[in-house]
DNA sequence: CAGTGAGCGAGCTTCCGCTTGACTT
């Protein structure tokens, strides 16, 4: 039987061509590219005949346990029609996804389209190798449909969460803003930490620096600081509470300023150093674990400075060259092949004695994970040397990279000796610190990087000269040194990933856009490495705080994983769970009702923040973030707040600023070579404007000109508004009535008229160019011939039962009813051309006043 | 928060998590 053939199904390309080589060569071995049917993306996904379902949008039918409706992406179409005609000759089907949540819907969605007529299989592997392979084959199962139902719940429940609350979003805070349970938890984080730096409260505090050497030896110069002063300790940084700005124990602590450390710099100079003791200890340090999706990022950014999307980008190259391992993981375990390969190399290296004699293996920290795949490490049971990758640039860094963490995990620790000396001068205390490497062991290829670069230092060796107690010391320079704490740090792309994993939010395949997201959304900007939020940032995540704390929470995801864990063992219903978080009393539909009648547009607009213990109301707008004030009596004055002000970095000073020049007039944008007068560039209650001149007694309508279409008021050009300016402009006079015709920009874009009439120009036209001879045929043109609408199918009159002049029109959106100034669009069944020949009256008037009472 | 002329009914936007290769610049 050595002519039949069999199917195998896996994920990925790369998956099958590695497969491929372990197997007969009658198995086929196919990729489906991840899902292969998805709930609709857009809403021309979904069929005709349900978008009049109220769940249409929603793409699960609410109202019948939720049903799913799944639809084949485009890309996807020739991929199962590829696999339906290979299937065919075929014995038995092999599904060979990962063996998590997603990886065995994938293999559900697969059975469920193919509806194969022969043998299908579930068939696990955890490593590539041809023993594992071969095993697997023999060993299969069936699919697991609890882990799918885990699978579908988890789908399910992300769509219903992003599409009730977007559209809330919509109405009260932005057109296009969107909200998730992953994208929000990632900008929560952002907007807390900034709210902690808005609270925060700086503080000065000084000490002293001092280079000491042994009296006899002038070269052994050596850092040693301020410690305490008769016997109190100096404070430091970590003595303040950020909040108060003040000393968290005053009675425990020296506080040094200006004067008193300049003082006690000068009485020191002339005393006795003395050495008053020495320690010395010596300790271990383990190597950091093999690389994960989110710890690579991690590590690339900052060793690198790689964003999470290069990184991916670089990796799928590596990986795709059969480098590495996949770079989609959450696993950090090392198979037996990839130590052997490790050890095998470090011996070769380095030496025996860099090698630890234990082999040190990772398991996932998370519970109930199935560890679907390994750490990203080198690929293959040798491991390619980075010089032999033929690999260069980045490709090779982040090759380089993966290769030392792989290597180091294998070597042995590292030895160091850290030493502590006590200097007496007087009556102040001083204390050095140094490091020496007794052993590198694994530092000798990897050494962790840091997100604090003072922390990146400690691997550093610091050498001090050999002293005792009681040896005297000169101080070569004493520096008073002065300090200020801090606020915490903003998140840059890779911590945010890092805070995302620890609460468990997001997957390995997802970490990349999620920042893509809550930057396209603009709520957060990138301003360096740092993630810094906007306005609007602020003021989505305000809202969904204040209405949905629950959903925001941090520990959200977390229970609903244990739910979902629950599902797939059988211990919890998915329905149930489906229900309660979206139905009934307590439930997102419910409470989206409400909360939609209860906010405020006007309020979730407004962030409340707090800058020196007073409030500040910012209001996000169309044109962005502004602040108002209501003058007593007066008028209210409206600023704009510019873009790259982060929120906490608001200085009230800053804001009186941006109000007092708004109250005096706008700053021009530049000057009108003609006229001398001075341009503007505002905004009114129709859009932005240019302005020539000011408004002033003699001259209460300056000229005025919109902005053309689509030009961003921010980045508008003196010469831009020199030219809207210039508007209208005369193309000449009409040959028959010698009248002149005008073109200009107007409310509806750029126009010609003559005598009263208009027409728009079309999109060949330029409104700068356009000229007399073309304007002329334009509005020889009858009006409105542009609009494909406006064709009278049938003309009922003026109908009794209505009172009204009653019209069958066929418009851009195909046949609708005009009865008087109002629009209705034609029911399905009534919209074909033979219907509306025949209809009659009555029937007609059932039509509009069914449509009425809509 | 200004001034400059029509009519157009309706649907659209948005979520998270798997995966490439075909597009353009």
């Amino acid at each position: 039987m050595a002519d039949k053939k069999y199917l195998v199904i896996v994920e990925s390309p790369t998956k099958a061509k590695t497969i491929r080589k372990f197997l007969p060569s009658n198995y086929i071995v196919e990729a489906s590219m991840g899902h292969i049917r998805d709930l609709p993306q857009s809403a021309s996904d979904i069929p005709a005949a349900l978008k009049k379902e109220e769940w249409a949008k929603l793409g699960v039918n609410v109202d019948e346990d939720f049903d799913p409706l799944y639809i084949v992406p485009k890309d996807k179409k020739k991929i199962i029609t590829d696999l339906k005609s290979k299937m065919k000759d075929c014995a038995t089907i092999y599904l060979a996804t990962d063996e998590d949540r997603e990886g065995e819907s994938i293999s559900w969605h697969l059975l469920e389209l193919l509806k194969p007529k022969v043998p299908v299989k579930r068939m696990v592997f955890h490593e590539i190798t041809k023993t594992a392979i071969q095993k697997a084959l023999k060993e299969t199962r069936e699919v697991d449909e609890k882990l799918v139902r885990a699978q579908e719940t988890r789908r399910i429940l992300d769509r219903l969460y992003g599409y009730t609350l977007s559209p809330l979003i919509w109405k009260k805070i932005a057109y296009g803003l969107s909200a998730g349970r992953v994208q929000s938890t990632g900008l929560r984080m952002i907007a807390e930490r900034e709210r902690e730096r808005m609270r925060f409260k700086r503080s000065v505090y000084w000490d002293i620096k001092a280079q000491v050497h042994p009296a006899a030896d002038k070269k052994a110069l050596f850092d040693a600081k301020l410690t305490s002063i008769k016997g109190g300790r100096v404070a430091g940084g970590k003595d303040f509470d950020g909040l108060t700005g003040k000393l968290v124990d005053d009675k425990k602590v020296v506080l040094l300023d200006e004067k008193k450390s300049k003082d006690l710099a000068k009485n020191i100079e002339k005393a006795e150093w003395k050495v008053t003791s020495v320690e010395e200890k010596t300790f271990n340090s383990k190597p950091a674990i093999p690389f994960i999706t989110s710890t690579l990022q991690m590590e690339a950014n900052r060793k690198l400075g790689m964003s999470s999307k290069d990184t991916m980008r670089t990796a799928q190259r590596l990986y795709e060259e059969g480098l590495i391992t996949y770079m989609r993981t959450d696993s950090p375990n090392l198979s037996q092949e990839a130590i052997n390969a490790a050890r095998n190399m470090v011996v070769e290296l380095y030496g025996k004695e860099y090698l630890n004699p234990e082999v040190r293996q990772y398991a996932a920290k998370q519970k109930g994970a199935q560890e679907a795949h390994e750490a990203i490490r080198p690929a293959g049971a040798e491991f390619t040397h980075p010089d032999k990758t033929g690999m260069s640039g980045r490709e090779l860094a982040l090759y380089e990279l993966i290769w030392k963490r792989t290597m180091a995990t294998q070597m042995k620790e590292a030895e160091k000796a850290s030493m502590t000396i006590k200097i007496e001068a007087g009556d102040a205390e001083f204390s050095a610190s140094g490091t020496r490497i007794l052993f590198p062991g694994f530092l000798r290829v990897y050494v962790e990087g840091s997100d604090d670069p003072e922390a990146a230092l400690e691997d550093k060796e610091v050498i001090l000269p050999v002293l005792k107690k009681g040896d005297s010391l000169k101080a070569a320079t004493i520096t008073p040194d002065m300090h200020e704490t801090k606020p915490p740090a903003r998140f840059t792309e890779a911590s945010i990933v890092q805070a995302l994993e620890k609460e468990g939010v997001g997957r390995p395949s997802t970490y990349a856009s999620i920042i893509g997201t809550i930057l396209d959304r603009g709520y957060v900007r990138k301003e360096g490495s740092a993630l810094v939020p906007t306005f609007t940032g602020m003021a989505v995540i305000q809202l969904l705080e204040n209405h949905f704390e629950h959903l925001v929470d941090y520990s959200f995801t977390s229970e609903m994983e244990e739910s979902l864990d629950k599902i797939a063992y059988g211990e919890e219903d998915w329905l149930k769970y489906l229900t309660k978080f979206y139905k009934g009393k307590g439930g997102l539909a419910k409470k989206v009702e409400e909360q939609d009648k209860k906010i405020k547009p006007e309020e979730s607009r407004t962030i409340h923040i707090m800058k020196d213990g007073k409030p500040m109301d910012i209001k996000v707008g169309r044109f962005g973030p502004y602040v108002v004030e209501k003058g007593e009596g007066k008028e209210e004055v409206h600023a704009s707040i510019p873009e790259d002000i982060a929120p906490a970095d608001l200085d009230p000073e800053q804001i009186k600023e941006l109000l007092k020049n708004q109250a005096n007039g706008p700053t021009p944008i530049g000057t009108d070579p003609k006229t001398k007068e001075k341009i503007y560039c505002l905004v009114g209650r129709y859009g932005a404007y240019f302005q020539l001149g000011e408004v002033t007694e003699e001259n209460p309508k300056p000229k005025r000109a919109s902005l053309p279409k689509g030009k961003d008021p921010k980045t508008a050009t003196i010469e831009d508004a020199i030219q809207a300016l210039s508007l209208p402009r005369e193309l000449g006079v009409h040959p028959e009535t010698k009248k002149p015709i005008l073109a200009n920009n107007g409310r509806f874009g750029p126009y010609v008229m003559h005598d009263g009439n208009f027409r728009s120009l079309k999109k060949e036209d330029d409104l700068f160019t356009v000229d007399l001879k073309r304007a002329i045929e334009l509005l020889s043109e009858e009006k409105g011939a542009s609009r494909r609408g406006g064709k009278v199918l049938k003309d009922f009159g003026l109908v009794a039962k209505l009172k009204k002049k009653v019209q069958v029109l066929d418009g851009k959106y195909g046949p609708y009813i005009k009865v008087g100034t109002k629009n209705i669009t034609l029911p399905e069944d009534k919209r074909d051309p033979k219907v509306i020949e025949k209809m009659t009256e009555a029937e007609l008037a059932s039509i509009v006043l069914a449509a009425a009472k809509k």
